[in-house]
DNA sequence: TTGTTGTGTTAAGATTCTGTTAAGAAAAAA
DNA sequence: TTTTTTCTTAACAGAATCTTAACACAACAA
């Protein structure tokens, strides 16, 4: 689901938040020493890092200034008593996305990591993906209008799939092509509108929502 | 440099936070209104909205809910009386970024709205061009006028994007012709005429800012 | 002022683009 | 293999858009 790196010495906090996170299905992992945790943290693959200042070691400014200079994108909480302004300021200053003073509330933790997560996972591989009434499966290839399912040939899904994925984007028959049949292909354009036909008469019949954008191509509206 | 959007009811503060973040070099606008504020806020083209929960007209937590539904994606700070743990958790919930209670320092404020926007600037890249009340999505081809959508040919679309990006220079039919039309293009140059026509219609029936450039050709008066 | 040139505006005709259908080709299943 | 399903092509009609041509008016120069 989503890794979480905690950065943090006291063992009584550590194994709190690893609690929760746990209880949360999250991925945790735990470091209680500054150079160990800065060194897990470079590689990129948390999505939330949690990160005490006052570290043996090396200290979590530092570990925090380090990763965004190596270009860590991971969503970074720092995790202190320091409740001085100062402090504060130097924590954001330093790149981290979220400052909680100890004591918290687990609570509110837990709260921050999901907002925090929210905003990082937008290349998270999604199982299911809602559009209006759909609901689309990429792994079992399944369409459901309203909770009933609709039947699919491969090409209309993948058309499907990939406009909702790039809804907004008004996409030229070139780049679907491209994109959903391979870069070799060289048949008639147009296959593109046949197959939109088709998906139109079974999702959208009277084109509410899958659009055609006159000379380009077509495109999935954003909801509002 | 960045948009920010305030919606709180007690002046004072309001006053004090926009005059530092002015000083900081960043747009603000004000809303002292539920209402009036979330029809600001859903344009999205707000990098930040600094949200009062409690406000005349419409609840700020409603208000963060129905503009995460609309896929609006700015960085959205909580700033309340509300220091309940059950509050904040709610404040999340609902879709928020961040989250402040008052009172706060103001220094902090600027620090965190600064952390969302250096995570909102990396992230977001849906382009969007804005001139007077317009905003072009050259994306996903769609114009708006004060929130409105406006239906361009696309030509007409195309004239008009091209015209904004050279906006303050005068440019000639042929100019025109050549970059819109392509090179190759040996048809009469009045056709430029013609879509000017269509666009002032549509957009600007007054010519405030689509001006004749006797002799020349057309321009779009720089503003900023 | 008058003549000339350039632009605004309109409407009709030409052209391009898309929706739709059906039939043959290709691929998958039986 | 045969049967069934899916994909692709081709064609046509209708719709949307673009272009031309014409006229009236405005701006400018002499």
């Amino acid at each position: 689901m989503a890794n979480i790196l905690i950065i943090e010495d006291e063992a009584s906090i550590q194994r709190m938040i690893e609690y929760d996170l746990k209880q949360l299905d999250y991925t945790v992992e735990l470091s209680s020493d500054g150079k160990d945790g800065y060194n897990k943290a470079k590689s990129d693959h948390y999505d939330v890092i949690l990160l005490d200042l006052m570290l043996p070691s090396m200290n979590g400014l530092d570990i925090c200034k380090k990763l965004r200079n190596r270009d860590v994108e991971s969503y970074i909480i720092m995790l202190t008593a320091l409740s001085d302004e100062y402090d504060i300021i130097k924590g954001f200053e330093a790149g981290a996305d979220d400052y909680m003073t100890k004591p918290f509330s687990p609570r509110e933790l837990t709260a921050r990591i999901k907002a925090g997560l929210r905003r990082t996972q937008t290349f998270k591989k999604e199982d299911k993906i809602s559009y209006q009434g759909l609901i689309i499966k990429p792994s079992s290839y399944e369409v459901f209008k309203n909770n009933e399912k609709i039947e699919l040939t491969l090409k209309e899904f993948e058309l499907l799939l990939y406009l909702v994925k790039n809804r907004g984007i008004a996409l030229s028959r070139d780049q679907l092509l491209t994109n959903l049949w391979g870069f070799s292909y060289d048949g008639d354009s147009r296959i593109v509108d046949v197959h939109i036909f088709k998906l139109r008469e079974k999702l959208d019949k009277d084109s509410t929502w899958l659009k055609t954008v006159r000379g380009i191509g077509y495109k999935i509206v954003k909801t509002d």
